[in-house]
DNA sequence: CACAAATGTGGAATCGATTCCCTAATTCAG
DNA sequence: CTGAATTAGGGAATCGATTCCACATTTGTG
């Protein structure tokens, strides 16, 4: 392997002025910029990261930990921490947690320990003992998904959007809406959103029946199931379904065609996320839009921020969302 | 930050001693080792990688390469490449190169100085500048999805697939056979697919007229507009279309349906890919299952393998299909 | 023209580990 | 009981960069 020493030797000068040029530091002459240069590039010399970040404790590397890869919603954060990343020269290092939530606090401490600069989390609960180890954490951390005071973090009004869908239907004439949510110690997706679903519902007079509530795990097939129980159990026959997320959406979608009903004739189905196939089914899934790859570069470009030792970091960023109505509704 | 010569003096040894009770070689008392072993509990000290790379030339990353991070086969691959590496403590490193040819050769430069202890690359095109670069690289390479002489490639039968899909359809009474494939350059999608369809219909003695053969991008827009192509120019009715992707398929189907044809009382529609969006549509396409995790976790244990200095290692693999079978034809 | 400032370069310490080589104390075989 | 083998642990070189400090040369200013 050629190092710093073979270029000074090849270019007669010492390891320091060749240091000096790659970096653009300090005086150099002409002349022996030029003939560093041209060493390297017949060479083609690279500098080793490791010795580098051994004296500068900086490895231009960020560690994302997913609660899972193959979904829409990871891929796209991470395509939008990418769009940012890549243009500055930073990569990202990724793990995942696949769902269990232990994995998330043995995967920071590793993170930890491969030294990269920053460490950005796609949260799925706000534990103590995360919120703990992320307060301890060597390197910043920046948390997408769910709101965690005191450290910064990206999250969409998932409040504010389920209120918002559910007043749609409400308005649609929908009065008995079943609800399909997820585990609570998801903050924003598990409480968050229902407590905007139950909201607008008691604005309205509604009353929610028990069975109408049901909770799924993230699944199609999850949504399938749960949208069986509350057509099953309901006493007032159900004309809505709210899932909380698309996929579950999709399975009750599926189990509501399959057992005869219109949609939205007699039900009508609505998720959030806008994933593709929601986009695709027919009738389309009416869905909230979420900007991932926004909540991706916003992420990236606060953590940036935190890496040059801004002071005044807002610790939240609310991002927007958009209704799309479609055909199921 | 705590470094191992804290730890040497706090338990009252040489760092010499310490790293061995880290790494556990050479000879270390039980009782020196416990006395380590309490102060490295009580600190929680961890070694830095960066020092250690430096002389080990080791750093337990794998680089991956891919076009792009939002799709299916993506994040699938990705998915099965992380199943075997978490578990043996190597990372990934992603880098995306968002279908822009020259920057795979850019990428594999950069991982290489990032050190990586080897690159997975998932690949588009067989050029011979990208080739020359992994053959002089530095760390090893594992190609998936194109087959390369000389470099271990994780392929699918691409050619068989084909073949096979283009047989049911002759084998449905469709004669007439649309087909939309990708630029030349991808060896695999956009050479042995075409090769494969190609050889079928002339096995039937099925002339194939110039206006059935379109060209899209991988995208859904772009499979829409071969599509119409397709059906505007044909002399004779076409009565099925062939994309080359599920993503170019969707496409079509959606074109198709949207100017009133029946599918698949009219023309019939198949993909290769089976995406989720494809089983969710109604009439669901009909398509080639890869199994992308697999190509995955089949790499990354070559890669395991190559790293441990294998000798034999055979420079190709290739995973099986399955056809599924479902409304569209 | 003298002296200060600016410019250019190299020596050597440093970062935090691993590992070769050496010495010392035990243990053991003959 | 003696010399070899085994066990234990330390000293110091090393990996490949960065960077502080010192020194030499050139330039600028009054």
């Amino acid at each position: 392997m050629i190092t710093i020493n073979d270029i000074a030797e090849m270019a007669g000068v010492s390891r320091t002025t060749v240091s000096r040029v790659i970096n653009s530091t300090g005086y150099v002459s002409e002349e022996a910029r030029k003939k560093v240069m041209d060493v390297i590039e017949e060479t083609g010399y690279v500098p080793s990261q490791h010795a580098k970040s051994l004296r500068t404790k900086e490895t231009k590397i960020i560690g994302v930990i997913l609660p899972k890869i193959s979904t829409d919603t990871s891929s796209r954060t991470v395509n939008g921490m990418n769009s940012v990343f890549e243009g500055i020269g930073y990569q990202i290092l990724l793990t995942t947690t696949d769902l269990e939530r232990q994995k998330e606090i043995e995967h920071l401490r590793l993170l930890q320990n491969r030294q990269v600069d920053g460490i950005i989390l796609i949260a799925t609960n706000v534990d103590q003992a995360l919120m703990d180890e992320i307060k301890t954490s060597k390197v910043p951390v920046v948390v997408v998904g769910q709101e965690m005071s005191g450290v910064p973090s990206v999250i969409f009004d998932d409040h504010a959007a389920a209120r918002r869908m559910t007043e749609l239907l409400i308005e649609k004439g929908r009065r008995s809406i079943g609800y399909i949510g997820v585990d609570e110690a998801d903050q924003s997706v598990g409480v968050q959103r229902k407590a905007g679903y139950l909201e607008e519902m008691a604005k309205h007079g509604i009353e929610v029946e028990d069975a109408w509530l049901e909770t799924g795990d993230f699944s199609i097939e999850s949504g399938y199931e749960a949208a069986a129980r509350i057509l099953e159990a309901s006493s007032r026959k159900v004309d809505a379904v709210f899932a909380a997320t698309d996929r579950m959406g999709l399975g009750a979608w599926r189990y509501i065609r399959r057992h005869g009903y219109d949609i939205p004739g007699d039900i009508a189905v609505v998720g959030i996320g806008a994933s593709e196939t929601s986009r695709f089914i027919e009738p389309a899934l009416t869905t909230i839009e979420y900007e991932y790859e926004q909540a991706g570069s916003v992420a990236a470009r606060t953590m940036m921020q935190l890496l040059q030792g801004k002071k005044e970091i807002p610790n939240k960023k609310v991002l927007d969302f958009k209704l799309v109505e479609r055909d199921s509704i």
